[in-house]
DNA sequence: CTATATTGGTCAAACGTTTGACCTAGGGAG
DNA sequence: CTCCCTAGGTCAAACGTTTGACCAATATAG
C-alpha cells in the first residue's frame, strides 16, 4: 500500500498556519515573516516534504512531461536518438513518456491519443514507415500541443521537423566512391514512399551527374524486392560492379555475403558504403564504410527545438537538416593519388 | 498555447445537470435515467470529451504510470528489455516514465527521486554496475511503491528481482564446448562485483568439473585488465587453447581479431561462444555462437510481476530466474559423433 | 391510506497546490 | 488623534473528477 506522503496542509496544520502561507514560504512569494519562513522550511525538510506535481499540473495545465513516439528501440539509431532526447529533457526538468508504434500506424494513432490524454506539454514523434493518415497529427496540432517530427516527415502536413540531410549524406558517399575510381556503382534503395529513400536516391544520382557518369537503371535495386538477393548476384556477376552504396548497413551486409560466395574481394574489387553507422560496422570484417547520421545530436536537437516551442509558442516553424558524417573504413579501396 | 479541453463540467452545464451525473453516466455508476445517459454520452462523444487522468490521479492516488530506470539504451539487450516491458504495460493501460542512469549511481539516485515525486505506481530498475549505496532503494520500499529489479540485483537489500540464469547459461555453453572436445577453454570474466560476472564464472567452473577438467588459473582473464589483449594473445599461442567462453559477445570479437592476426582458424582450431546474442553475432563471419538471455521475455516478466505487486500488495517476494538459450552457430566446430 | 423502497438525481467534500482578494494590527505622517 | 500604508497573514476559488450523503418524487406493499 502506498504510504500517504506529507502535504503542504500537514505542515500548515502542524504550524497553525494556512496552506497558502506554507506555499508562499516554500516558493518565496513574499508575504511571510522571516521567522515563520525559516520555521516552515525547516519543518518541511524535517518531514521530507516533496511537492506533488500532479496537483500542480492540474492547476497549471502543464505537466512537465513530453511525449515520445518511436517506431522501435532495437535499431541502434533510435536508441541514440532517445539518448539524445533524454540528455536534454532531463536537464530541463521534463519527464519522458514513451510509446512505441512498432512501425504500425494504428498503434501510432493510439499512442498519439494516449499522449494527448496525458496532457503532455509537447510531442516528439517519428511517424511510422507506412503512413497515409494524418488526422492524428492534425489533432495534435489542433490541440495546441507543440509537435516536432524526428527523422521522418511528410509533405502532406505542415509540421516542424528535424531530419538528417539524406541527400548530402548519400551524395558524399557516392561522390567518394567516384573519387576512388568506381565506375559501376550499385545502389539498393530503401522502402518505398519514405522521404529518406527518395533523398538518398537523389544524392546518388546527383553524385553520378557530378562525375559525368550515366545513371544505369539496372544498377538500382529495391530492398523490398522479393528477388533482391538474386538481382544483387546478377549485378555483381554481369555488370562489373565495383562500388555499392546501400540504403542501410544491413543491406550492405547482404552484399558482403554474396561477395564472399562469389569470391569477390572487398575492398580490392568492390568498395561498399552503407548507411546509419550501426556499431556492428566496426566489428564486421572488413569494417564497413558508412554514413553517420548523428542520431544523438538529432535527438538532442529535436528536444531543444521542442522545448523552445513549448516556452515560446511563437517560435517560427522551422526545418532542421542535420549534417551527416562519412565514415570511411576498410570496405573502400585505398587509392594512392586521390584526384 | 494549449487549447482548453472540454471537461465534465462543460457537459454538465450544457445539459443542465451536475458534474456528478455526467460522471456517473459516463462511468456507468447507475443513478441516471437511460434517457439522460444516452443524451450525455452522445454529447460527450460529439464534443470529443476525454477524461483528464491528472484529476483522476489526484483523487485516486495512483497515476497509471510505472517508472523505469535503465543504465542505457544502446546495448541491444536493454532495448529488448524495454520492448518487453512496453509490450505488457501498454496493454495494461499503464504509461512508462523512463530515466537513464548512464551506469552512474548518482544519476540513478536522482532518477529514483524523480520517479517517486512523480508518484509512479511502481518502479522497474536495473541498478548501475558500481553500486554501494542503497538508501534510495530503501526509500522506494519505505514509500510503499512496488519495486522490481531487472537483470541485476544486490544481496545487500531484499527486493524482488527478475534475472537471467547466468549460472545455467554459462554452464550450458562451457558444457557444450567440452562435449565437442575442447580441452583448454579460455574464459574472459566481466566487470568485477557484478553478480552476473560471478555466476557466469561459477557456471564455467561447474561445467569443467562435470567433465573432470581442471580449472587452470592462466585460462581465466579479466575484461577490465588493461593488458587483456596481450594476455589473450599469450593464451592463444602458449596454452593450446581450443575453446573460449566470454562474458560478452564483444569480448568474443576481440578473440576473433586476435585469432585472425595469429592465423588461428575459427572454428577448426578454436571454438568460441559469447554471451548476450547481440544481433551482430549473426552478421559477423563466422557467425558467433552465444547465449541468448531472452531479454524481451525478461522485460515482459518483470512488468507482469510488477503489475501483480501493484494490484495485490500481498504478492509474495519472489525471485525469477529466466532460462537462457544456447545459440550454436558457425563459431563452434562440428563433430560427427557426439559423445 | 400510510409506510417504505426505488429511481434519479443534487450537494459537497476531497485530492494538493496556487493565487488573487481580503483582512488586521501596527507604524508613520499630517 | 485620524488617516493611510504596509507587513503578514487568512480565505476561498480554482483545476477536473469521484463518491458518499442526502433529497424529492414516484411506485409498491401492506
Amino acid at each position: 500500500m502506498k504510504k500517504k506522503r506529507i502535504s503542504i496542509t500537514d505542515i500548515a496544520n502542524a504550524l497553525q498556519v494556512t496552506p497558502s502561507t506554507v506555499s508562499r514560504a516554500l516558493n518565496g512569494g513574499g508575504k511571510v515573516s522571516e521567522k515563520k519562513r525559516l520555521e516552515i522550511i525547516s519543518l518541511a525538510k524535517k518531514l521530507g516534504y516533496r511537492p506533488n506535481p500532479i496537483a500542480k499540473s492540474l492547476l497549471a495545465n502543464r505537466t512537465q512531461t513530453i511525449g515520445l513516439i518511436l517506431p522501435e528501440f532495437t535499431h541502434h539509431f533510435y536508441s541514440r536518438v532517445l539518448a539524445g532526447i533524454e540528455s536534454i529533457t532531463s536537464k530541463a526538468g521534463y519527464q519522458l513518456l514513451i510509446c512505441t508504434s512498432n512501425e504500425n500506424q494504428n498503434q501510432e494513432i493510439k499512442s498519439t491519443l494516449t499522449l494527448l490524454d496525458a496532457r503532455v506539454d509537447g510531442i516528439l514523434a517519428t511517424i511510422s514507415k507506412m503512413n497515409d493518415k494524418f488526422e492524428h497529427i492534425q489533432e495534435v496540432m489542433d490541440s495546441g500541443t507543440p509537435l516536432v517530427l524526428v527523422d521522418r516527415f511528410s509533405e502532406e502536413i505542415e509540421t516542424p521537423y528535424v531530419i538528417s540531410d539524406d541527400f548530402k549524406g548519400a551524395f558524399s558517399a557516392v561522390d567518394y566512391l567516384c573519387q576512388i575510381g568506381c565506375k559501376n556503382i550499385l545502389h539498393i534503395k530503401g522502402p518505398d514512399n519514405l522521404s529518406t529513400t527518395f533523398n538518398r536516391f537523389m544524392g546518388y544520382k546527383e553524385a553520378l551527374r557530378k562525375h559525368n557518369m550515366p545513371l544505369k537503371e539496372e544498377l538500382v535495386l529495391e530492398s523490398s524486392d522479393p528477388k533482391l538477393v538474386e538481382k544483387i548476384r546478377l549485378c555483381l556477376t554481369r555488370h562489373q560492379v565495383d562500388g555499392a552504396f546501400t540504403y542501410s548497413d544491413y543491406l550492405a551486409f547482404e552484399i558482403y555475403k554474396l561477395a564472399s560466395q562469389l569470391k569477390i574481394q572487398i575492398p580490392e574489387e568492390l568498395s561498399v558504403i552503407g548507411y546509419a553507422d550501426e556499431p556492428i560496422s566496426t566489428y564486421i570484417s572488413p569494417t564497413l564504410s558508412t554514413v553517420n547520421q548523428q542520431p544523438f545530436e538529432m535527438g538532442a536537437m529535436s528536444a531543444r527545438y521542442l522545448l523552445n516551442k513549448i516556452n515560446d509558442p511563437e517560435v517560427a516553424l522551422e526545418v532542421k537538416n542535420l549534417e551527416t558524417k562519412l565514415m570511411i573504413r576498410e570496405s573502400c579501396k585505398v587509392v594512392e593519388t586521390q584526384s
